[in-house]
DNA sequence: TGCGTGACTTGAC
DNA sequence: CGTCAAGCCACGC
């Protein structure tokens, strides 16, 4: 049995272009409903090479600062993930629906 | 062994 | 709809 981290990068790997995810998804998705914050928490380190900017909060927004945030943003829209009014992505139409 | 910390979440106001 | 507080998990020191 893999570290937990592991088990968490290897999940968000898994998150097809165009899609994102929800902490809370991931660690639903790995059978720790309340451990969002872990999976926050590893995705600190973000391996080189994995689609990090697929993951936002349950409020459909960014949960990093600064220029990171805009990067995010960026990397997304180029995916074709749109953000509405206020930075704000629809969970609705594009949550990775297969996890 | 114990405590602080963080890219979270949810329910009240 | 914005802000606040409390709950929860794993890791590092």
């Amino acid at each position: 049995m893999p570290p937990i981290f592991d088990r968490i990068y290897a999940t968000v790997a898994r998150i097809p272009s165009g899609r994102v995810a929800t902490y809370g998804d991931i660690a639903l998705h790995l059978g720790m409903p309340q451990g969002a914050r872990t999976v926050g928490w590893a995705m600190r380190k973000c391996p080189h090479g994995l689609p990090w900017h697929r993951v936002i909060n349950a409020q459909g927004k960014s949960s990093l600062r600064g220029e990171a945030r805009e990067r995010q943003y960026a990397l997304l829209a180029k995916e074709g993930v749109g953000a509405g009014i206020g930075g704000r992505i629809d969970l609705e139409q594009y949550r990775w629906q297969e996890i």
